[in-house]
DNA sequence: AATCGTTGTATGGATTGAGATACACCGGTT
DNA sequence: AACCGGTGTATCTCAATCCATACAACGATT
C-alpha cells in the first residue's frame, strides 16, 4: 500500500525466445544494417568486428528467423537489408523499450490485496481500498497479489458532475482528497488519499484548471480494469 | 500507422546504472536472501557460487548502495538480510519486468505524425487521423515521430451519450467504425477503424455488451494525452 | 576451549562473447 | 581478365562471467 517512487538508472529491455536474447546491441546493428544496406559498414560505423557481428546474426535468425538478406557480388559489390521478419522484430524491441521507458517516468500506485473473484481474464480483488477490478495472469481465489494502476491511466473527475456508473461498468471508481499537486510544466502529479492509501494521478495543466484541484479537495478516480495490473506475490 | 501485434517470446528487463546491469538472476538472488536470510544458503538453493554471488553483490552495491547486511558470527552463526535500499531496488525492478509482461501482452496501436506545438511535457502531433496529444521526450516542432496508444488505455463510448468535451480537455477523441472483435473469456480485443487506421482497444465483456458493440457500429474512442507515447524515430 | 554455521577471501578452471586479422568467394563493371 | 566492394569463413587473443574448491574469521552456544 504505497506509491512507488520514480526509477533510479534507466531501464534496458531484451526480447529473449529459447534461451536467445535480443537486446540493445543487436537492435543497434539492424538499425545500422538497415540505414548502410551493408553489414561491412555497419559494424565498421558501430566499431564492432564483422565477423563477429555476421556471426551474431547468424545466432539470431536461429532463434528468430531470417532478419537479414545477405548479398555477395553484383552491383556494389553486395549487400543487405532486413527483412520483414526483422523489422517486426525490431518493432517489438523497440515497443518494449518504450514500454520500459515509459514506466520510468510515471508513477504507479501500488496495493496490497487478495483474490476474492474470478471471471476470465479478469479478477476481482479485495484492497484495503475495497474492490478493485483487473488483469490477471494466472492467480486463483484467496491468493494474495499486488495490484498496479499507472498514474496515467487515472482519471480524475468532479464528484458533482460525475455519473455515478451502473453496475454493469468495470471502470474502478473511488472517491478520495487530494493532499498534494506536484506541479511539472504542462504535467501534474495529483496525489490522492483514499483511506490509508495513497494515489498518484497524471493530469494535465489544463484539466486541472477545469476541474479546479487543489489540495483538500475531494474527487473521484477512475482507471479502466483493463488497465489495471494484477501481479502474483509468489514470484 | 499500424497495429502492433503481440511479441514472440518474452521481454526480460535490467535496471542499469553507471554500466552494472540488476537483472533477473540478481533478483532471484535477492528474493531467495531474503527468503532463507542467508547467502550461503540462498547460492545453495539456486545451485550457484557462493563466493561469486557474494562478490556480485559487492558490485551491486558499489553502484545501487547497500543491498544486503550482512552478519558473520553471532546466534545462527551469521545471516544476511535485505536493506532498504534493497527491497527498493527489487521493487523497482519488479515494476519494470511487470510493465514488459503487460506490454506484452496488451495490442497497441501506432500512428506515424508530425509534431506541431509543444507545452512542455506535452506535444500535439499531426497524424492521419488528426490532431493527436501526447507525452513526448525532447522532440521540436517539425519531427517526425511514432504516437503509441495501449489497446488498455483507450475507452470506447457511444456517440449518442458521449458529451461532446470542451476545449480545455486534454482527452483525445476520435469517431471510428468497429471493424473486428477479438473475443477472450470476458475481455475482448475491439478493432475500430479510423480513416485507414485500426485501433484497438481493451474492452471487458460487460462494456462490450452494455455498449452494444458489435461489427460496423460506429463507437468514440477517448484516451488520456498522458497515457499517449511520443517517440521520437531519431533513435 | 571446542563446535557450529554463517560470512569473507583466494585460487583455479571453464565457457562465452567479442575484437583483430587474414584469406576466399561472388557478381557486376570496366 | 582485372578490379571492386560486398559477404563468407577461419583463426587467434583477450576479457568477462561464473562455478568449484579450500581455507580463514566471526560471535554465539555448549
Amino acid at each position: 500500500m504505497t506509491s512507488d517512487p520514480g526509477a533510479d538508472g534507466h531501464g534496458t529491455a531484451a526480447l529473449v525466445r529459447d534461451g536467445v536474447e535480443f537486446g540493445e546491441r543487436d537492435r543497434a546493428l539492424l538499425r545500422e544494417i538497415e540505414r548502410t544496406g551493408s553489414v561491412a559498414a555497419a559494424s565498421s560505423n558501430l566499431g564492432r568486428s564483422r565477423p563477429r557481428d555476421l556471426s551474431r546474426i547468424e545466432t539470431l535468425e536461429e532463434t528468430f528467423g531470417e532478419l537479414v538478406e545477405r548479398r555477395r557480388g553484383g552491383s556494389g559489390g553486395g549487400g543487405s537489408q532486413l527483412t520483414d521478419t526483422g523489422d517486426q522484430l525490431l518493432a517489438r524491441y523497440e515497443r518494449l523499450q518504450v514500454a520500459l521507458t515509459a514506466t520510468a517516468q510515471v508513477p504507479e500506485t501500488v496495493l496490497q490485496g487478495t483474490v476474492t473473484d474470478l471471471s476470465g481474464e479478469l479478477a476481482e480483488v479485495d484492497t484495503p481500498v475495497g474492490r478493485v477490478r483487473g488483469l490477471h495472469d494466472d492467480v486463483t481465489v484467496d491468493d494474495q497479489l499486488q495490484v498496479r494502476i499507472g498514474a496515467d491511466s487515472i482519471t480524475l473527475l468532479d464528484p458533482g458532475s460525475d455519473p455515478e456508473p451502473d453496475a454493469t461498468s468495470a471502470r474502478n471508481r473511488l472517491v478520495g482528497t487530494i493532499t498534494g499537486i506536484d506541479r511539472g510544466e504542462t504535467v501534474l502529479t495529483v496525489h490522492v488519499a483514499v483511506g490509508d492509501a495513497d494515489f498518484q494521478a497524471l493530469v494535465t495543466d489544463n484539466s486541472a484548471q477545469r476541474l479546479d484541484l487543489h489540495e483538500n479537495r475531494e474527487v473521484v478516480l477512475t482507471w479502466k480494469a483493463t488497465a489495471t495490473r494484477l501481479v502474483s506475490e509468489s514470484r
